[in-house]
RNA sequence: GGCCUGUUGGUGAAGCGGUUAACACAUUGCCCUCUCAAGGCAACAUUCAUGGGUUCAAGUCCCAUACAGGUCACCA
């Protein structure tokens, strides 16, 4: 019985033989130094955090070489995968702007010479590949059942050794083709692993791009490589995949580093060109003082999603995974205000090479309060109004009322060369923009009640909001002469109009025109800390100023 | 436990044998003809986990220790 018979026992019915496929994955025709990578997530419908940076990034290496990036689902792992799993990747990918050249486009389709783009379509490919190793030996028919290697790695892990099939645990690698059968015919259930040429103590020095040059142990763990479902294993795929569609570099999470071994052999063991590596650090959080990597079952914030409904802008995101994706980003982006992130060039030698990075919130939320300062007023508007619309219903409703007035209060300090930041987030607005609407003024003022400040008598806070509005309030006043007459009032009542004199002899006076200034403001948004003042006045205008100080007395 | 990686201020970090150890966020203080926001200025690591070594010179190179993270499936 020749190999090749011997292997089309073992896998039977595969329809194409390797050979076949190399012919149907040509090269791939492209400039010099175009690098081909990759988005391969599983199909459980979430995007990690950690996994937006990840393909963020293979998407710029791809554009800025004029390469390609590609999305490939790998679902060889059929209990997790979650239905409509695939479009709820591409949806959110794609909300934050990330798009692919090439590989699937949604459940259903996909684009690009080099697909299908799903792993288990490509069951007849992985198996085609696994026959030339069986046929070359360097593979074979393993088994070891669930029971047995539960055994093995107790007896393991007792006697303190390596985990895992090699050497004497490797119990089936020397079976004779007429056993192998006889065993299958016997209806046996089997798996297909490879016969491990590596030593564990010879060293091989593999390279990344981002972490260098280092040292590890040969693979010598008969690796699995077709499970007993016919579906082959990550590792397995990843080198088949790969390889057929020519890709140049693997962009990927760290928590691959300690496989590169495995990878690097299943490759020379197939007689691939291995790709170039680039493992990016993950993304961590303190928790109660252990550090530790963002995780999808215990932390909220590894979901994507999660910034959306606390309204963060998708840009905002961007940015913040840009700065810590290259640390000298930022720098950049300082120089070039206006500069759009694909302006920017990544480099692999840039991006951290420690073990983790802790999620940094109050900076997330201090890139997401410079981004939306930029905004003009109609975009705030509108994405404000998005936001509620998905998350507030009372808020939505008043910005659809008054949507011309909403974007003067949201344009009030904006328009200058250092505007106003006050909002972190869109759900932030409402709270420092409520009391411009009557209708929230009206339901929430004695929730949250006035917050004077230095002048608290309710007589002398009459007196000035009485005083100013008969004698000094003129709707058609411009700011200098508001703010004047701001000052005659105080001097009136007594207090200084002027800051410096009243920090010169402060015993001179009942207090100073900050204070009369906080009475108004607070009388009218019953906050002490607002927006600029004489613009609130003229948004509110005068019949509104009149019934609000009423309310006061 | 084995293997791999890492350890610079409250946080993210720059640094690649000779620098006053960048920068950003946060914090604190001061300033800025109304508060806040913004802005300006200033403070914040006598020291780069610890201990040895190499060198005229070390955060930067080497070794050990400690600590942290990752990984050791018919999961990806």
């Amino acid at each position: 019985m020749t190999n090749k018979e011997y292997a089309d026992l073992l896998l039977p019915g595969v329809e194409h033989t390797w050979e076949e496929y190399e012919a149907m994955y040509p090269e791939r025709d492209l400039p010099e130094g175009a690098i081909v990578t990759r988005y391969a997530p599983s199909p459980t419908g979430f995007v990690h955090i950690g996994a937006l940076l990840v393909s963020f990034l293979a998407g710029r290496f791809a554009a800025q070489t004029n390469g390609v990036n590609f999305l490939r689902i790998e679902d060889t792992d059929q209990e997790r995968s979650v239905e409509n799993g695939i479009s709820g990747i591409i949806n959110s990918l794609n909300s934050f702007g990330i798009t692919f050249d090439e590989g699937q486009m949604s459940e259903t389709e996909y684009k690009g010479n080099y697909g299908p783009y799903i792993q288990t379509e490509r069951g007849d490919i992985y198996k085609a590949y696994a026959k030339k190793l069986i046929e070359e030996d360097k593979a074979y028919a393993s088994f070891l059942s669930k029971e047995e290697l539960d055994k093995i790695r107790e007896e393991q892990s007792k006697s303190k050794q390596r985990l895992g099939i090699y050497g004497r645990y490797a119990k089936d690698r020397n079976l004779s083709k007429e056993e192998t059968l006889e065993r299958i015919n016997n209806g046996e259930s089997y798996i297909i692993r490879i016969k491990s040429p590596g030593s564990f103590f010879n060293k091989i020095k593999v390279n990344d791009l981002i972490k260098g040059t280092m040292e590890m142990p040969e693979n010598d763990i008969d690796e699995v490589i077709i499970k007993s479902d016919g579906i082959p294993t990550y590792h397995f795929a990843h080198a088949v995949d790969d390889h057929l569609m020519h890709t140049t570099h693997v962009i990927r999470g760290d928590e691959w580093l300690s496989s590169l071994s495995k990878h690097i052999q299943l490759f020379e063991m197939l007689g691939f060109k291995a790709p170039k590596y680039a493992h990016i650090a993950p993304l961590t959080k303190n928790d109660n003082g252990t550090i530790r990597k963002l995780s999808k079952r215990k932390d909220p914030e590894a979901s994507v999603d999660y910034f959306t409904e606390d309204g963060v802008p998708k840009e905002a995101i961007m940015l913040y995974l840009a700065t810590v994706a290259n640390s000298n980003f930022e720098g950049w982006l300082d120089q070039n205000p206006n500069g759009k992130i694909e302006d920017f060039k990544f480099e692999f030698k840039k991006c951290s090479s420690s073990s983790g990075s802790l999620f940094d919130l109050p900076k997330l939320y201090n890139i997401s309060k410079n981004f939306i300062s930029k905004l003009t007023k109609d975009e705030v508007y509108n994405r404000t109004l998005e936001y509620a619309t998905k998350y507030d219903e009372e808020f939505k409703d008043i910005l659809e009322k008054y949507p011309e007035y909403s974007k003067d209060i949201f344009n009030i300090e904006r328009e200058q060369k250092k505007p106003r930041k006050d909002y972190e987030k869109f759900s932030d607005v409402k709270g420092q923009v409520w009391y411009m609407y009557d209708e929230l003024f009206d339901k929430y003022v004695s929730e949250y009640g006035y917050d004077y400040q230095s002048i608290t008598d309710i007589n002398e806070i009459k007196n000035i909001i009485n005083t100013y509005i008969e004698k000094y309030y003129n709707e058609n006043d411009d700011k200098d002469t508001w703010f004047n007459k701001v000052k005659e009032l105080s001097e009136e009542l007594g207090y200084a109009g002027n800051m410096k004199d009243y920090k010169e002899n402060p015993d001179n006076y009942k207090g100073s025109v900050a204070d009369v200034s906080t009475v108004i403001r607070v009388s009218l948004t019953t906050r002490s800390q607002t927006p600029d003042l004489y613009e609130i006045l003229k948004l509110l205008g005068k019949e509104r100023i009149k019934n609000r100080f009423d309310i006061v007395k």
